[in-house]
DNA sequence: ATTATATATTGTACCGGTACAATATATCAA
DNA sequence: TTGATATATTGTACCGGTACAATATATAAT
């Protein structure tokens, strides 16, 4: 782990340790300089971090404060703010409907840059959340990144077998969404009737290169979620 | 303008001139430097407000390629990711419902931080996408603060207003979001059955010090929207 | 050709520094 | 007490540098 993701996890811990509420403030940079023997640029990474993350804000001339303005109940549809996290504090687990080797959708091969020859390792999942359906998920892996799949591996967390398993450096994703009414076989998946509102999100993962390597359809049922924004641009 | 957004600015002019597709190659960083005569840490804040805008990615070893994986009607629901340019891409317009001083509600108090007895703006709005109905938009804003509205300025841009006109810097937002079903009463404003779906956002707006000063409250018809994502933490 | 190996390229982490703007606090004047 | 003014605090922009990891390219070996 780099130092400054590591610096940002101490200063999370500092918070949580001393019981620190919205609006209260950490110590300052000089202080978090010395106190986990750094330079500047490190702790303000650490910090700008934590900001995205909803953790704390900066304020020129004061210091800095917690954030963490958090709802009970509201996951993070957005990879970069905890996602993770989600798994275990929302208890979300998943059914595996089919697994299975096959040539993409034209869909597909567009999303994941490749042919209609070439191979895809296709999921598709239901993911419970506390027991309770929370989405259906459809997901086309490009199979000559992601070389092998099995329903233990996508039982489990199929992020952490691409980067600890396969080695791959996750870089970033687009995200697609628009709000529409469940078709007959979503409803049936997800326990609801025909016509219900769904949250639909289309992402494509890419490796730290660029590469394409995962393009999922996920329709939600009725999720809730949080985001953090920065300032407006 | 900070110098880091201007040269993010001359980044995107210089992809737009080059006519840059989706994987082309920039410049090297050194090239930058020198082309814009700044230093490193700047080019490279720059290069980091536009990842997270979505414009490039960076390779290590390899260099800095177009991104942009843009789809056409999608706009932007997080503020951070071009939301200002919405308003003039989009042709949104918007038509005042309401517009009045009131005492909050309790939610509303509670969110701005204040009191039962301190007023607020109180600003109902419906907001249209080339001439159909996108949105319907309650505003609380905390009057302490943001002292002075009008009809004009509602119609207008209440940010370039808030910034521009009141001399405010705003900071951070808190989001949250969940899919429903209309009311009769919102149907009734977005042209729409009652029970279709709907995306509701909830934002809580914050100045650079913390302070909440706009409560608002969303109502979205069958909107697309598009995010960008850095890494998976 | 194909594969392994060395070399060059290129972005990123991290360091340490100066200047400054925004904010808070102390000081003084009315 | 109030309000203006100076002073100290504190985070951020910006500079320039070293070290290094990831990648691409050239070179050599099979």
């Amino acid at each position: 782990m780099l130092k400054y993701q590591h610096i940002a996890e101490e200063i999370e811990n500092y918070i949580e340790e001393h019981k620190l509420q919205q609006g209260d403030k950490l110590p300052v940079l000089q202080d978090l300089m010395s106190q986990f023997e750094v330079s500047k640029s490190t702790v303000t990474k650490a910090l700008e971090l934590l900001e995205t993350k909803g953790v704390v804000f900066q304020v020129r001339g004061s210091g800095i404060f917690v954030r963490r303005h958090k709802r009970k109940g509201y996951i993070s549809l957005l990879s970069n703010q905890g996602f993770k996290k989600n798994l275990e504090e929302f208890q979300i687990t998943s059914k595996v409907i089919q697994l299975d080797v096959r040539k993409p959708t034209t869909e597909a091969a567009l999303n994941l840059n490749i042919g209609p020859d070439d191979d895809v390792y296709y999921v598709k999942r239901v993911r419970y959340i506390q027991g309770q359906p929370l989405c259906l998920e459809e997901s086309y892996f490009n199979k000559s990144i992601v070389t092998y799949l099995n329903n233990e591996i996508i039982t489990e967390s199929i992020f952490n077998y691409i980067t600890d398993g396969l080695g791959l450096n996750v870089g970033f994703s687009d995200m697609f969404l628009h709000i529409d009414k469940l078709t007959e076989e979503e409803a049936g998946y997800l326990g609801l009737e025909k016509g219900d509102p769904k949250l639909y999100v289309e992402s494509i993962f890419h490796l730290t290169n660029g590469q394409p390597f995962d393009f999922s359809k996920v329709t939600y049922n009725y999720v809730q979620s949080q985001f953090f924004i920065q300032a407006v641009i």
